[in-house]
DNA sequence: ATGACGGATCTAATCCGA
């Protein structure tokens, strides 16, 4: 049986749990990982997410901003999150559920975005940012004895060809030297691989978000890969297909993120 | 300027995203 997990930044659970239903009902994730739901824990659109076979949601929400959400066909072990820099926001959820005859936990991130200056002494998104960086590499692939997955808006584009202009982006936050020397580091140090760019080669352009302020996203293609989809080297090894699925930026009111999937051959 | 849109909030103007 394949194993499908998908990553989604949603902008808005509730204003979109249309297009969430659209994409659940053609593309059958096993997993999907939502990020920026923008509700707090009992505001989640549970039944409507139940009603199409995941009856297993953890969700992660304050109100207004930010908030995390995992739903499953498959159940929990368990669920925890871990409170990033200790300003009690929504930003991360960890689920175990079994796959592969294994447990396999999923860290489901959204990292901060940092603002607009990439300078951590004037400005105290970015050195946030920073620090929730600093928190990740704590992060292995290789711990707790389980597979291990991790998935989210990251909020950092690390390549070259995950940015329209890496020229015009190299000051630009989610694309810093600083940023994506560090995103490099937390994925190396924790033995991650990168399955999105495993699948499609660094030569070609890819990405996952599009800014709502162009007037015409698709024919500008202003995008970043700020969404990705990080395993441990046993699951990459199984690991089947990688979608992007560029068509979700043009959805009836769509998020600014489209969703990205994984498929795994486990046994 | 890459680009001024689009979400949530004690409904109106303000904060936030990246």
């Amino acid at each position: 049986m394949p194993l499908k997990i998908a990553t989604w930044n949603i902008n808005s659970v509730r204003l979109r749990i249309g297009i969430v239903e659209q994409f659940l009902s053609e593309h059958q994730p096993d997993i999907l990982c939502l990020q920026e739901i923008k509700c707090q824990n009992d505001q989640f659109p549970y039944k409507n997410i139940r009603k199409l076979g995941y009856e297993h949601i953890a969700v992660h929400g304050q109100k207004g901003y930010h908030g995390v959400a995992t739903i499953s066909r498959r159940p929990f072990v368990e669920y925890s999150s871990r409170d990033y820099c200790g300003m009690g926001d929504t930003r991360h959820l960890a689920t175990i559920t079994k796959a592969g005859g294994k447990p396999l936990c999923i860290h489901n991130f959204y990292v901060p975005a940092g603002g607009d200056e990439p300078d951590p002494a004037i400005n105290p998104k970015f050195a946030h940012k920073l620090q929730f960086l600093e928190e990740m590499l704590e992060l292995s692939a290789n711990a707790n004895g389980m597979d291990n997955i991790l998935v989210g808006d990251l909020n950092i584009a690390p390549h070259e060809n995950d940015v329209w202009s890496h020229k015009q982006l190299l000051k630009v936050v989610s694309h810093t030297p600083v940023e994506t020397e560090f995103l490099d580091r937390i994925r190396d140090q924790g033995n991650w691989h990168d399955l999105v760019r495993a699948k499609i080669p660094v030569d070609e352009k890819l990405f996952s978000w599009w800014s709502y302020r162009a007037r015409d996203w698709d024919a500008s293609d202003k995008g970043r890969r700020l969404d990705h989809i990080w395993s441990s080297a046993e699951l990459a090894a199984s690991l089947s297909d990688i979608t992007i699925i560029r068509d979700a930026r043009g959805w009836e009111k769509p998020s600014d993120h489209v969703p990205c999937i994984a498929v795994f051959d486990l046994d």
